[in-house]
DNA sequence: CGAGCTATATATAAACA
DNA sequence: TTGTTTATATATAGCTC
């Protein structure tokens, strides 16, 4: 059922624009209302849905309408143009924004590449050799591996007699159980916004413990993992 | 940190009604430029914030504005009438939505409500007596008790040597679990909104196993647990 | 005050009835 | 087409700095 994320750009299918426009508009008109409301302030909105003669509007009545129409046309021309300014200020307050957000993402995704590859290390996989494994895809495929090789396992355990399986087979098996529990980790950690080794990587730990040598945090920002 | 539901009536504190009309002011600027540009429709929004001589727009430029202003201007008042009316039942319809809500969630209750009696039946509880009970407080309290029960019979069986211990104890603990694992399945399900044992009170097994008699669900509406 | 964060409440795209 | 339901995306209240 996966909502999409909207793009910010006119629908092309009639139906679903239809739709969408009517959503969004009783969306619209319950939102000035609610601002009405609770900041008692004036506001108004005038929406001109699809195969309507008239309009839709806050207030509902035709009178509230130009009560404030009213308002907006005795506005002193002189003071219009730093009202437009602001307004543009605004559009590119929100393209900055936007940046500022991928910005974050893009250090949210960094975080989770180095904390798979930490991952992979501490349940006894060895290091990679090639920097350029490194993108999420690789990594993906990295994880598809592993959750393969898992059932694998745990199938060839299943197969076996019990009770003729040496110990060396239930160690492998434990070990499995161990990976699978980290993955599990790393998605529950990914939901939650919620980084239980950040410490790890400030240096809270011993350099030790570090697999990937002097490579640290610098001011909250995560180092790329082609850089590790 | 708990957000509030919001209640929608006018802010009293002077600061957090600032805060507000300023957020909710560039969310519903925010959504005019979205509904324009997604439905390619003609909308415009005028918000008159506290402490400021010009209101903020949609569009932001003046001339956007009074080209709107204009079309709103122009429409013929023969049919003005005829939107006045939609928007009263517009609020009518916003009532009478949220009177239908207040029904699904009462009937949600029920349900829940009813489940829970009925997995303690399942259980191995006996039947409750006195159907005064059966208000959410003492479901409650219901569970509580059966969880401190839980523990209590969990801690016993830690305390004695697992060797000397009886079956009897150990079915019983096992018997615990159960109910355990039953609440977990409770919680899981409303947490879901999925009733997995709906089928059982449509009569989808026999009747030899409906603990509370000929009491159905009829037409989607639970039954009160008083009725029961 | 203004900016930023996080937990919740709301809005709403899709799928379906 | 309109209404419901469900899973997600967005909006924001209450804090903190």
């Amino acid at each position: 059922m996966t909502r999409k994320k909207v793009d910010l750009t006119y629908v092309i299918s009639d139906t679903k624009r239809k739709a969408t426009s009517k959503k969004r508009k009783n969306g619209l008109l319950k939102k000035v209302d609610e601002i009405s409301t609770l900041c008692g302030i004036e506001a108004c909105a005038i929406v001109y849905a699809p195969n309507d003669s008239q309009p839709d509007t806050w207030p509902p009545s035709d009178w509230g309408v130009q009560r404030v129409l009213a308002r907006f046309r005795r506005t002193p021309e002189l003071e219009q143009g730093k009202r437009m300014m602001n307004q543009e200020s605004f559009l590119r307050q929100r393209i900055i924004k936007a940046q500022e957000q991928l910005n974050k993402q893009r250090n949210d995704n960094r975080k989770r590449e180095v904390i798979h590859l930490m991952l992979h290390y501490l349940s006894g996989g060895k290091m990679f050799d090639d920097a350029s494994m490194l993108d999420m895809n690789d990594l993906s495929w990295l994880i598809d591996q592993n959750l393969k090789e898992i059932d694998r396992m745990l199938n060839r355990t299943q197969e076996v007699n019990p009770n003729d399986g040496g110990e060396q087979q239930k160690q492998e098996a434990a070990h499995v159980d161990h990976v699978q529990q980290e993955i599990t980790n790393v998605d529950v950690m990914q939901k939650e916004h919620h980084w239980p080794l950040m410490g790890f990587f400030n240096g809270a730990v011993g350099d030790e413990m570090l697999p990937f040598g002097d490579v640290g945090v610098k001011n909250g920002i995560w180092p790329s993992p082609h850089a590790l």
